[in-house]
RNA sequence: GCCGGGAUGGUGGAACUGGUAGACACAAGGGACUUAAAAUCCCUCGGUAGAAAUACUGUACGGGUUCGACUCCCGUUCCCGGUACCA
């Protein structure tokens, strides 16, 4: 048995033996201090891909670290179990999607246990389940108490032949992906959520963010896009009526030469009703799709409303346009125009011929206007009683100038708008309202959910099949009794994935959303690990759902935190052939294949050991076979275990104890800092090479060598935990590897008399000398200069400067003497 | 378009806070063992010149700062992620 490494034998074996030792346990009751490892929770696709992988065993190396360290871990997993892939594959196969889901799920968790990840099972949830859903929906009806929730109108994707609202990946190039008919943009009457109300602690909070990558701390702060400016109401010639504008440069108000309406604005409306021409271009505008991508590169087009409207200050006309580039959604749907100073203002008027006005002028110097628009801060000109003012003293003279004749105000835009959770959708968690004629929107109580999903319905390719379910339908008014319907779209599924992390800490609580005591225990998340793509959307929106639960009284800020996730590690994609790994490009690789080959452990070794955990990683099946020799080749490390060799060679010994704590320290510096498992396991090679080249002689040298392959044993336990505990099964360890106390650095052996110091010639490198550990300047020069190959360098030469880096380097810098 | 990130040998990657570029692997080539194969072990392995010692050159591209730049600054190209209804 211990001659060869038979991986699907040990894998099983352990397996077996972990479940019944029940080490994956988090435990409520306990003393020791708890460590919250979390995982991105799977979409139930169905087949585990190498995206999973990557991602399970970053965290189960985390995880099973923390717990050789002694501490009390919770890693748990479960299912974003709702979406649009289950009504796709509905359709497809003609099975309603909760079919097709539970089956996924059940062999996704075949898979997950198959890789021999070390989860506590009994916290498993579903996020599709009503168990789970009812406290979301709950969360919605105080939400709409408390006016945080509210309906508006806003634009979808709508196909016309299908007869459905398409999803943003649903529309390509501009058509449907199923019927290639052109999408329209349709206006709903939708829910949304007051995600704006806490823009500014969401902003704020950000920089408490420190153990987050700060690029995703970045893209954060952008997507808020907190930015001050001023709002100013135009007038509107022969109407008492105003138009009003946000800016951000409220110094330039004086160049305005037109104004830009979006096609949905109730001006643009107004005027193609006598406009058949502009009723058209309106139409046109109508078949942009939503994406911001879109609408951005598009060719911007506009055309004139034949309104006018009335400048703030100067009392001047100037023409109000419709714009195609102009969003209904964003602000007040109409933006001030001033090209001198705006690029996208600048190309507009000069494909329109509308005037172009200059009113700032650089500090110093001239700008010809008529070459290119001047977008930065200047001195004013141009602007009547402003003239000769700075930028940023204009900005506050003229939005003070317009508060004073009520035109205007100071005002703090956020980019950042309200949270859409309406979905025209089946596979979701419904909308926990009844619609009544009398009493209009409202909440279903609490002792009346889950408000459930019919789980047997097809869905055909067009409508949601819940909007002809009579039988869900069909209800009545909590408040008045009289007959009623049911609020028919789902939630976004966004909604299930912005509060599973804390569900996990009372997975099975049946009296409320979460509770307090365990939130104390385990929030918030020591360590979140996922895909950067998640960077804006999941984690914005989960950071706010956290507050939203907070100010529920679910737990408080001593409790649960603030922030939901302590620290946070984004792990790229897995590519095949430089290109992300996809069913329709057919470079898939399948774990499963790997895994029945060569065992858990090299599959989980390999994606660990391939590229940096942050980066993309280059799928390579010839390097997983190398990492499936590495594990061979620390199996026959077994082989001179009791055998000595020769005579004790103290020196040898020392170095081969400088080595083993050496690679402790390396190992260990990795899982504390930024979890570069890469060099991680290659440390452990090294010292496996060392090893093997180590001959074991005397009871000193047999000594070492014991140490060196238990300490290799331990450290590969959080990567290959199976392998780790039969190779400390047959060294004779006390405990099981996984369970093992991790190795400590004894400082003693790292000590060093002597040290290499590069000598470099003018920057470049020219040999190396070998000195006493403290040695100062005056000792390294003299041993560079009594090196011959270093000397010859210094000839004819006169010395300029020395840096001495100590315990690196020594640079001379020479002249010609 | 906008926001964020990346680019280092034939390949994946390493290089601490600006201090030896290419650790550790993969692939390739050569050799040992074997009747043979597999497995295993040993050697070579950025480029140019050289028998070698060695020298020059080299981290996407063009500049700059510095005694010293893969690392910092300015500009450019290409690739990737996000862009609010994929999750």
């Amino acid at each position: 048995m211990s001659d060869r490494y038979e991986a699907q034998e040990i894998e099983a074996k352990w397996q077996q033996k972990w479940n019944d030792a029940g080490i994956d346990a988090a435990h409520d009751d306990d003393e020791r201090e708890s460590y919250y490892c979390l995982v991105m929770f799977p979409y139930p696709s169905g087949n585990l891909h190498m995206g999973h992988v990557r991602n399970y065993c970053l965290g189960d190396a985390v995880a099973r670290y923390k717990r050789m360290n002694g501490f009390n871990v919770l890693h748990p997993i479960g299912w974003d179990a709702f979406g649009l892939p289950a009504e796709n594959a509905a359709i497809k196969h003609n099975r309603p999607p909760a079919e097709w889901t539970y089956a996924n799920i059940d062999q996704m968790r075949t898979q997950l246990k198959r890789l021999g990840l070390s989860y506590d099972w009994s916290r498993e949830i579903a996020t599709c389940r009503p168990e789970y859903y009812r406290w979301e929906q709950w969360m919605f009806t105080r939400l709409m108490e408390k006016g945080l929730a509210y309906q508006a109108e806003a634009e979808v994707n709508w196909c016309d032949p299908c007869h459905t609202v398409l999803a943003n990946e649903q529309v390509v190039d501009g058509v449907c992906w199923r019927c290639d008919t052109a999408v329209k943009r349709k206006n709903l009457k939708q829910w949304f959520i007051r995600i704006t109300d806490y823009a500014e602690e969401l902003l704020a909070d950000l920089d408490t963010l420190t153990g987050w990558p700060e690029k995703v701390v970045g893209m954060q702060r952008n997507w808020i896009g907190k930015s001050t400016g001023a709002e100013v109401s135009f007038g509107l010639e022969g109407s008492e009526e105003t138009l009003d504008i946000f800016t951000t440069r409220p110094d330039t108000l004086m160049g305005v030469t037109y104004m830009a309406v979006a096609a949905g604005h109730s001006l643009a409306q107004k005027a193609a009703r006598s406009n058949p021409e502009l009723a058209v271009f309106l139409e046109e505008c109508s078949k942009i799709s939503t994406k911001e991508a879109d609408v951005e590169t598009m060719e911007k087009k506009g055309m004139a409303t034949g309104f006018n409207a009335v400048h703030p200050i100067s009392g001047e006309l100037v023409p109000v346009w419709v714009a195609n580039f102009v969003l209904m959604g964003y602000g007040t749907g109409a933006v001030m125009s001033v090209p001198a100073h705006d690029v996208r203002d600048y190309d507009f008027a000069r494909k329109y011929g509308l005037p172009i006005k200059q009113v700032i002028r650089p500090a110093d110097g001239e700008w010809d206007i008529e070459t290119a628009a001047f977008t930065e801060a200047g001195v004013l000109m141009n602007s009547a009683r402003f003239d000769g003012i700075a930028s940023l003293e204009a900005k506050s003279a003229i939005t003070g100038w317009l508060a004073e004749h009520g035109k205007g105000s100071v005002k703090i835009q956020y980019r950042l708008r309200d949270w859409l959770v309406s979905r025209q959708r089946y596979w979701g968690a419904p909308i926990p309202v009844v619609h009544c004629e009398t009493c209009g929107a409202v909440p279903v109580p609490e002792d009346q959910l889950p408000v459930e999903l019919p789980i047997d319905l097809q869905p055909t390719g067009g409508a949601s099949p819940l909007t002809e379910c009579e039988a869900f339908k069909h209800t009545s008014c909590p408040a008045c009794g009289k007959p009623a319907v049911r609020e028919l779209d789902t939630f976004d599924t966004f909604m299930e994935s912005s509060w599973y992390m804390n569900r996990y800490t009372s997975p099975r609580n049946t009296d409320a959303m979460v509770d307090g005591s365990a939130m104390q225990r385990w929030a918030p998340v020591d360590q979140y690990i996922g895909g950067v793509e998640h960077a804006v959307l999941h984690l914005l929106y989960a950071r706010f759902y956290h507050k939203l639960m907070r100010d529920a009284g679910l737990f408080t800020s001593e409790q649960g935190g603030d922030e939901p996730f302590r620290n946070l590690l984004t792990q790229g994609m897995v590519l095949k052939d430089g290109t992300k790994m996809s069913k329709s490009k057919g470079n898939t690789v399948d774990p499963k294949a790997i895994i029945e080959r060569f065992g858990a452990d090299t599959a989980r070794l390999f994606t660990l050991f391939a590229a940096p955990p942050e980066k993309e990683l280059e799928w390579n099946d010839a390097g997983v076979e190398g990492g499936h020799r590495f594990l061979k080749r620390v199996w026959r490390l077994l082989e001179r275990i009791d055998v000595t060799e020769g005579e004790e060679d103290a020196a040898a010994v020392q170095v081969m104890r400088r080595t083993i704590h050496a690679t402790i320290q390396r190992v260990t510096y990795a899982f504390e800092h930024g979890f570069a498992f890469n060099v991680a396991i290659a440390a452990l090679m090294e010292l496996t090479n060392a090893l093997q080249d180590f001959k074991p002689a005397g009871s000193a040298g047999k000594a070492a060598y014991r140490e060196g392959v238990e300490v290799v044993a331990t450290m590969l336990a959080p990567f290959v935990p199976h392998f780790a505990c039969e190779l400390g099964e047959l060294l004779g360890m006390e405990q099981m590897a996984v369970v093992s106390n991790w190795p400590q650095v004894d400082a003693a052996a790292l000590v060093q008399d002597e040290i290499t110091l590069v000598v470099q010639i003018q920057g470049k490198k020219r040999g190396e000398i070998t000195i006493a550990k403290d040695a100062g300047q005056d000792v390294a020069m003299a041993a560079a200069q009594a090196d011959a190959s270093i000397n010859k360098w210094l000839d004819g030469m006169q010395i300029a400067k020395v840096i001495l880096v100590p315990g690196r380097l020594l640079n001379i810098v020479v002249k010609p003497a």
